[in-house]
DNA sequence: TCCTTTGCAGATAACGGTTATCAAGAAATA
DNA sequence: TATTTCTTGATAACCGTTATCTGCAAAGGA
């Protein structure tokens, strides 16, 4: 079942950045753990103010800021991936924290997430062609996703 | 001469610039001369600091926003690409106003321009994997470039 | 040439997501 | 229990960009 599947590996993700966040000795605040459940059981990319509207169920009195400064404990953790755009709408992925390539949809903003065979073989081309050492990277492909494409 | 054709590129795409300014019937204003001829000159990806203090060097009183809509009306021309971060560093490439791949400098914030072969081949794959119909793209790689790998 | 219209330049206020700051509270440590 | 350290929540500050407005200058028509 594929739904078995994806809670499975929710929950192995949420262990993992549970046991990240106990071995470097922050505490685990219930503020914390829904943030962390959210993050790693949200296949949606959410934004920061989805993340907040979501721990309010739970957590009334939560401050936003505690929603931007778990983010930050995170990235520093390197479990969470984010996804930066310029006009400041910016998205997390708590299940794939690893540059991957995203195919983005530039009416409804939905995020796929695409398994791709030859990032590598492109980096290594980038890193040939210019000498940089490639440390990491950014790929993004923006087109209509097909929900969109069906209704105009 | 290496030199003498990217004289040559670079006033090539002066005069694309300034057709397309004129077709579409848009004031050829000296402060508009310039910043075209900053863009078209440029191969530094440029920052819109970076342009408004070039300009001000000819047109001691421009201000800041004449820069900022000046780069939007070329970027309604689609003869610049912008190429937003996340933390506000825009810049802008003149010469090559289509998307292509960058490697980009996390010490310097130097950006190359590399010719990539397989970049469509790799749009095709995206496609095929998640139904989008692709339509533009935005491709980073970051590292260090070949001068601050040599002085750490 | 004069006049009207339209568009542009310059200055500055407003915007909005994120970050910084700080007081109050809770958990760990002694 | 006392003390130290960390975290929360509320809000001010930040800063690149956008919006607004006034004055000016170029284009087009009588």
């Amino acid at each position: 079942m594929k739904n078995q599947e994806r809670s499975l590996r929710h929950e192995s993700r949420l262990n993992q950045m549970l046991s990240r966040v106990r071995d470097r000795h922050f505490r685990l605040t219930p503020q914390r753990m829904a943030i962390l459940q959210i993050l790693a059981n949200s296949e949606e990319h959410p934004t920061v103010e989805d993340i907040y509207q979501q721990v309010k169920t739970r957590f009334p009195t939560t401050s936003l800021a505690t929603v931007y400064k778990t983010i930050a404990l995170l990235k520093e953790l390197d479990e969470v991936l984010e996804l930066g755009f310029p006009d400041g709408s910016n998205r997390y992925d708590g299940n794939r924290p690893y540059p991957h390539p995203h195919a983005i949809c530039t009416k409804c903003k939905k995020i796929m997430d695409p398994e791709i065979s030859s990032v590598d073989e492109l980096s290594e081309e980038m890193r040939q062609k210019t000498g940089y050492t490639i440390s990491f990277h950014r790929l993004d492909f923006f087109g209509l996703c097909p929900e969109c494409q069906d209704k105009p």
